[in-house]
DNA sequence: ATATTATATACCCATAATGGAATATGTCAA
DNA sequence: TTGACATATTCCATTATGGGTATATAATAT
């Protein structure tokens, strides 16, 4: 009666959570690749690739072309984007996280240049 | 031998791809937030939601702080700064897509103003 | 037709995640 | 201390993953 865990062909998201297909996306985004390239450019084994080439075609994020006996993959990235929107939602929230941290930074310095006199504008009274 | 699929709590990208927690980020994104209140909000039973706040906790998603007996969950957004810079990696190539779209409802427009007879500048001879 | 190359699929195993229900822990109030 | 409230943890069953190895399918060459 329960979804074990959303299935890595329910959307992007999963599909993508996996490192090993990120590391295939990065291949092929270069340009349409055979099956081959893949596996020696990986190092992994045949069936490994196919696997992780198939779940990425399921969501779409790879399209294939027949050439001869090869199959040529390539990235389509449209999937990507609903991650990458989801993800901006929360920009100002890390931004303000940086800023904090900076500023923080910048505080610490000021403190250290206090204490170590430099940018002391007049004669320091005793 | 084999890790069968990286655990939830390996990264961000996988805390992720949960929508439930998706969920739970968007919810918690307006500021902090008693688990009560998250229970109410998405109708879940309270445990889970404690589950999901444990698995974001573990990647760094949220912290929380103990005020009484309540504890207020908030959202730190760093760990998504890295999916959303490697989303970003692929834009270029969505965004070609979605021009190619254009460009062929535009050419696809041109036909039908073709067809149609709309804007001919001059008189139409037969 | 057969051998060879390129890729996909099937099968097995260990791992683990999810929801549900029950229960434990922690904190405050009387 | 006892009770009530807020949250976390444990146990269970179901499901599906990812790697490995072996094998099937498809296309080309001989």
């Amino acid at each position: 009666m329960d979804m074990a865990r959303a299935p890595t062909t329910f959307d992007s998201f999963n599909a993508v959570a996996e490192p090993c297909r990120r590391q295939v996306l990065g291949l092929l985004a270069t340009g349409e690749l055979p099956v081959n390239d893949l596996v020696n450019s990986l190092g992994w084994h045949q069936p490994q690739v196919s696997k992780h080439l198939r779940v990425l075609l399921q969501v779409g994020l790879v399209r294939v072309r027949r050439a001869g006996r090869q199959r040529l993959y390539s990235v389509n990235a449209a999937p990507l984007k609903p991650i990458h929107d989801w993800a901006s939602t929360f920009e100002h929230l890390w931004q303000h996280q940086l800023d904090r941290v900076k500023q923080r930074a910048e505080a610490k310095a000021v403190l250290i240049q206090e204490r170590d006199g430099v940018y002391r504008m007049g004669p320091v009274k005793k």
